[in-house]
DNA sequence: CTTGCGGTTTAGACTCATTCTAACTCTTTA
DNA sequence: TAAAGAGTTAGAATGAGTCTAAACCGCAAG
């Protein structure tokens, strides 16, 4: 069940996107409720099917242009895995991203900042770095679930 | 201008394909041969065309082929970039990926074992990895050269 | 030799995630 | 009320990659 978003996120949405030169509107809300409710990186085509039990009327464009929207404005990244879909993810944390073999399941992996740091330090002298992808494949046991919001 | 393998590379290709159950044929020789004289990760495109200076009746689908062979044998590695073309590295030292926001161009970097350790530390209990990307964007200035044969 | 077999190569058709286009809607401003 | 501009929409277009079926080739059996 996709509920919408409570004071706190609107507010944070509303304020990234003005930041952004960008306008709240329906579709934005539900695409980035979808986003906050199920934090299991959804596909493009994911999120399209859980934003429409809520708004019928919504495209698949539109979804491409809101996430699009939000990779911009920094309130979501982008995931990809080899040549699959890309996946969305609203964890602004530095993570790293875990991808199961098996089920498909994409974890996110809290990154220390010492691990950042002597990742930064191996760069040799005249490379400079914004953005550093960490992903990890195999196989994660059970003890999967808590979905926070 | 693409130089045919050596003795060396030869034995390495033969024996990885033989390891895999494939056999070493004209077009796989030529297409590893075009990986190894210019070592710029190269998209399947680039590889084709330079592929085809020194055998002209080579058909892309068969570059997929050759490449897809390869990186079953372990020869080759697969580089992803977001959603841009598949790249070709036939760096087989545990090395990350750079790749430059302006020329697009993509650079080894030399991965050390301890930050390989600490990169395998991070993980949760009952997480269990075979394989780690990781991949730089940023801009890296100058001292660019020497090509490695 | 000649034939048959299995793996390889080839051209071209196809797939499908993503991008593009152009019409439509909504909100704001004059 | 009209014009402007941002956002949304359906559907067409794109293009990297995959699939298919026919041709090819090296080799071993008859
Ligand atoms: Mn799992
Ligand atoms: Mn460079
Ligand atoms: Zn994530
Ligand atoms: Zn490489």
């Amino acid at each position: 069940m996709i509920q919408s978003l409570n004071e706190h996120n609107r507010e944070d949405l509303q304020e990234a996107l003005s930041k952004g030169g960008q306008k709240l509107t329906p579709q934005r809300e539900v695409v980035f409720a979808v986003l906050l409710a199920q934090r299991d990186h959804p596909t493009v085509d994911e999120v399209f099917n859980r934003a429409r039990e809520v708004m019928p009327g919504l495209s698949l464009a539109t979804v491409y242009n809101c996430l699009e929207t939000f990779v911009g404005c920094g309130l979501v990244r982008q995931v990809n895995h080899e040549r699959e879909s890309t996946r969305y993810c609203p964890n602004l944390a530095p993570h790293a991203h875990f991808r199961d073999k098996e089920t498909g399941q994409v974890h996110d992996i809290e990154l220390p900042p010492e691990v950042m740091k002597s990742l930064r330090s191996i760069l040799p002298p005249g490379f400079d770095s914004e953005v550093i992808e960490i992903s990890f494949l195999g196989r994660a046991k059970a003890n999967d679930s808590l979905n926070s919001n």
